[in-house]
DNA sequence: TAAACTAAGTTACGAAATGTAAGTTAAAAA
DNA sequence: TTTTTAACTTACATTTCGTAACTTAGTTTA
């Protein structure tokens, strides 16, 4: 009666990649190591949902989390490798963005 | 002082994309044309979340609605072109989620 | 010596989004 | 005449989110 259900593997994907601000994260970090607060000002999102998103992402091994020994302490955050290899998949949106979405309305 | 800003088409697609539901939504009709309550079933969404997203992407023209007159009617809805085009992002997370997403803890 | 400044968060709280379960509609089969 | 069915819709409790103010500790400024 049923058919194929969706594989769970490409399921937990969604589930990291479509909570919000995650995929921006990501997309955002693509452009090299940064900061808090440089991610925090480039991408528009607040700080409680910016760290909250982090912190997710460490988790997931999505994004490393670098302390940089200064004064105030500055935090750097950067993809792992597994994070790295989203960038076709992003890549293949972001044509997608290009070809059919339009803005104006 | 500011970096490049992220593309607002890009942006306004992951708008769309992130959305909770519809990625998942989108790939099931990849599989072809389904009824409403077939993509209820295999995606496992509530009736209210769903109608309100089919109505969402059926809005932004990734997916096409169809009445079949019979009784009681049934809906059918399928990608449009715009929604196939998702086929390679789509397929680009699941090659992902292959390689790098692991279920088990 | 004290007040001000900084980066990276954290907290409190109202507003918006979500899940659950029950209700609606119209025609046809029992 | 009651029941059934598909595709929603509604009401309501729970969860998540955005906003803005607060925290922490070492350093420069007054």
């Amino acid at each position: 009666m049923d058919q194929q259900k969706i594989c769970p593997r490409f399921e937990k994907a969604l589930k990291i990649l479509n909570h919000s601000w995650n995929t921006l994260l990501i997309y955002q970090l693509l452009e090299g190591p940064q900061r808090y607060s440089t991610i925090k000002n480039q991408v528009g999102i607040s700080s409680r949902v910016l760290a909250e998103r982090l912190k997710e992402l460490e988790i997931e091994n999505i994004v490393n989390r670098t302390v940089i020994p200064s004064t105030p302490v500055m935090i750097e955050y950067e993809l792992t490798e597994k994070g790295h290899a989203l960038a076709p998949a992003l890549k293949a949106i972001e044509q997608w963005s290009s070809t059919w979405v339009n803005i104006e309305e």
